[in-house]
DNA sequence: CGCCTTTCTGGACCGGAGGTCCACTTAGAT
DNA sequence: ATCTAAGTGGACCTCCGGTCCAGAAAGGCG
């Protein structure tokens, strides 16, 4: 057995399927109606089946916010500057954020899908996320401790808060990204 | 019938009864044993009296929080300064998000126990919270959009994000106190 | 081509959550 | 003492995440 065995190409199939649907789910019904009984039924599966694939809700979600976190990853890890590698580290933790709140503006039903309940721990999505703010940050300055400005940054412009602005608030995206820039100058900007 | 007529003595003491098995199970068992039926059973009435007393599981938890939070909202609405009245715009913020962190330190596991999922609006009780960290942000720069600031002030500093960094990352609260004064140093320090 | 192992599938089933309902009880004003 | 509005308890409902396992089928191999 080189590797481990590929998966069966029609369970491949179905995992697309699952994917599929549960995108459509939550476009059409919004994050509520992402239930594993939904997404089993819109995917024409049995419930047993989305379990199987994904493991539980949050193997689900995470699945789904894959996707599109990974070519983001890419875009802040090897991309061109400002996001990437060569650009002073302030230049581009403000172009992370504001990059950040565009990506999660355009995904929110989703990304709001799949906010875990009183999370212990910071959803395996946003782990790479963490740590490149934290990463920034003690380039900027190495006296903060960079893991709790990291874990304080990605709270503050977390899916349930931009949701709540945009909707609750009618606030527009460029609002929230001048909003952002404006919480991080303290860090941006060397006095 | 002057006013409304008086809550019946029995009732009185049920909901005292009530929200101290509620404050007891989540001190001794954590958050996640905060539910209902167990609260019921904990202060030896029915569970149908739980909500007749609260309305629904939120009503309970903003009951809890209410009880710390009252005499938090007066001492940054009428105490002396710096959280107080008198102390310039800057100082007050920095006192006030300082101040929330000790607190909500010393009331974790509830604060915890009252995060309500997706929350499409803030929990009643941050409202006041919110409004008056605007109102700071407002007379520090009335260019900002002073309620975006505030939502993600507060985001930051919510209790799941303090209690991963307690207790997954083992950060003291005076850290984190570092942390936010720096996260909020592009407010409080002019340039 | 047919076999056999391994994986996959579907849906019945379970436990536990929040919330409703309503017949019964009881405080307390008259 | 009576009466009524408020309060009470717990059976009951619905919905959800998650488990289980008997049957189906893929696909490597002779």
């Amino acid at each position: 057995m080189a590797g481990q065995r590929r998966e069966r190409s029609d369970a491949a199939a179905n995992r697309e399927r699952i994917l599929c649907a549960a995108r459509r789910l939550v476009a059409e019904h919004g994050p509520g109606a992402l239930t594993m009984q939904a997404v089993a039924t819109a995917a024409g599966v049995g419930k047993g089946t989305v379990f199987h694939r994904f493991g539980d809700r949050q193997g689900l979600t995470q699945a789904l916010l894959d996707e599109y976190m990974r070519t983001f990853q890419d875009a802040f890890l090897h991309g061109p500057p400002p996001l990437g590698p060569g650009a002073p580290a302030a230049e581009r933790l403000e172009a992370f954020v504001v990059e950040l709140i565009t990506l999660q503006d355009d995904h929110l039903a989703l990304a709001l899908a799949a906010e875990v309940p009183m999370s212990a721990s910071l959803a395996p999505v946003y782990g790479p996320l963490a740590i490149h703010i934290a990463d920034l940050v003690h380039e900027i300055d190495p006296d903060l401790h960079e893991t709790v400005l990291a874990g304080f940054i990605l709270s503050a412009i977390s899916p349930p808060v931009l949701h709540r602005m945009r909707y609750a608030l009618g606030v527009d995206t460029e609002t929230l990204q001048t909003g952002a820039r404006a919480l991080l100058s303290g860090l941006t900007r060397k006095c």
